[in-house]
RNA sequence: GCCCCCAUCGUCUAGCGGCCUAGGACGCCGGCCUUUCACGCCGGUAGCACGGGUUCGAAUCCCGUUGGGGGUACCA
């Protein structure tokens, strides 16, 4: 599963590395997840290439699962231990509690000199220093400064000797030569602590930039219990990757003051994460939507075809692979085009077509068969039977005089036809979609509704 | 509690001291087009959280208040 978040992160990253020229890698920081989620792999280079981020583009690397008992870690604490910038520690949770006399308290100081030995069931804590201040370079928020002295003695390696995400992370990096973090702002009170250990371990710490984060309507971050977030759950709700690329890239974003829908690399080629914007963004699916709209339409025919093509089956479409057929599909989608909001909306649009009968909403029967529709509608009937050839001009031309005939003009002449056609007062233009849909079942299904409105 | 971050229409944002009577986009509301619904086009609605400074001049800079959010584990 990858996080509608994270996908915003990557696209960020991957944009300042193609703005500059540099590569992009992404990491994935997990103890247990290349170990035993396989499936996390398999769906987070899905959802990347889904994306469009393949991995023969040599501007991106990964990604990379970080286990994080490989040796170097431990290596890199132990180093800190030997050197006397981390002690060893037994304390507790409970003892720390209790001598602080607080939940909310950070860790004491309690083993700082009792010159613990390593021994199993020990702690490793790293020895913040005790005056001056930590200054984060941060390319979205300049410099948040925190004083050395709030920072607790953290834990780098636990009692069973293996280290903990924070030291593990910056050993990655340093490793991995990496020399600008772009992540979410939740890890910002995290960067002071990663910051020293850099300084511990004899670096230059990387350049930061800390994203703001992507908040619910609630203005809460975006979190996988409450909030829908898998990227994978928009695609197949019918939201294009490129529209998802496009709205992405504008959380927190802007490209200027005039076009809004970019192509990927147009947007790369005006990025500055130092125009990123530093407060919290909502997700809003609307807008998405609407995004994914344009996209659609600003698609060619075929294009078009091939990215509804998916959504004309079983288990998404509602009818058998007897009942659809291609080249009536073929000929009504771009009548649809205009229509769609998401791909999603494609099958209850075209159910009328494929479907054996129609399936009517009451609602729309009522509203549609009220006077004089039932007698245009026999009239119609009738007119059709004969009418030749069965193109949508005729067809249209003849619901046109059988509804003057009975005083109506032809918006409220086609709406019976329409009910008894369709099932609904809305849908696709309904002569075209007749000569489609054919003579015969056209109608076999106004037969059908005058016989109801008979009973 | 402590630390950090944040604050422009309902939402995403432009704005980086005068071009602001605050611009665009989504949404919403009208109108045109029209065989329904859409699309398209035209128009409208709505915002600088509050209070102090600084300045000739503040949405823009500073301080405070309020309000949000995040962090605070031998989680990642």
């Amino acid at each position: 599963m990858f996080h509608v978040g994270g996908a915003r992160s990557a696209l960020f990253n991957w944009a300042v590395a193609k703005h500059a020229g540099g590569t992009f890698i992404l990491r994935v920081e997990d103890t247990d997840a290349a170990r035993n989620k396989p499936e996390w792999t398999e769906g987070i280079l899905t959802a990347m290439a889904t994306l469009g981020m393949h991995q023969d583009d040599p501007t991106f690397e990964g990604p990379y699962f970080q286990s994080h008992y490989a040796p170097q870690h431990i290596a890199a604490a132990q180093k800190l231990a030997a050197e006397g910038r981390a002690y060893y520690c037994d304390c507790t949770r409970d003892d720390v509690v209790a001598r602080t006399g607080s939940q909310h308290l950070g860790y004491d100081g309690f083993c700082r000199d009792r010159g613990l030995t390593e021994a199993p069931g020990r702690a490793l804590r790293f020895r913040t220093p005790d005056e001056g201040e930590t200054v984060v370079v941060d390319l979205i928020r300049g410099e948040p400064t925190f004083p050395n002295k709030v920072l607790e003695d953290f834990v780098i390696a636990r009692g069973d000797g293996s280290p903990v995400f924070l030291i593990a992370n910056v050993v990655d990096d340093i490793e991995m030569r990496i020399t600008h973090v772009i992540r979410g702002e939740e890890h910002l009170p995290n960067t002071p602590k990663q910051q020293l250990l850099w300084d511990a371990l004899g670096h230059t710490p990387p350049t930061w930039a800390h994203l703001p984060v992507i908040v619910n309507e609630k203005r809460q971050k975006l979190s996988k219990r409450r909030d829908k977030v898998a990227l994978e759950d928009f695609i197949d709700d019918g939201i294009l990757p490129d529209a998802m690329v496009n709205y992405l890239m504008l959380l927190g974003w802007s490209p200027g003051n005039d076009e809004e829908i970019l192509p990927f690399e147009e947007m790369v080629e005006r990025f500055d994460i130092a125009h990123v914007n530093q407060a919290p963004a909502f997700f809003d699916v609307k807008k998405l939507t609407s995004f994914n709209g344009e996209y659609l339409r600003a698609m060619d025919d075929d294009t078009f075809i091939e990215a509804v093509e998916p959504w004309m089956h079983a288990p998404l479409a509602p009818w058998t692979e007897e009942q659809f057929n291609g080249e009536q599909f073929a000929a009504i989608a771009p009548l649809l085009q205009t229509r769609l909001a998401t791909l999603k909306d494609a099958p209850l649009t075209l159910d009328f077509l494929f479907l054996d009968d129609p399936v009517i909403d009451e609602a729309s029967w009522t509203k549609g068969m009220k006077e004089p529709g039932p007698a245009v509608l026999a009239d119609v009937r009738e007119a059709f039977a004969t009418l030749e050839p069965w193109e949508a001009e005729d067809l249209k031309n003849t619901v046109l005089t059988c509804g003057e005939a009975h005083g109506i003009k032809l918006g409220k002449s086609q709406a019976p036809v329409r009910v008894a056609v369709t099932g609904r007062t809305v849908g696709l233009p309904l002569f075209e979609s007749l000569h489609i849909l054919g003579r015969e079942k056209t109608l076999a299904r106004i037969d059908a509704a005058l016989e109801r409105l008979a009973a």
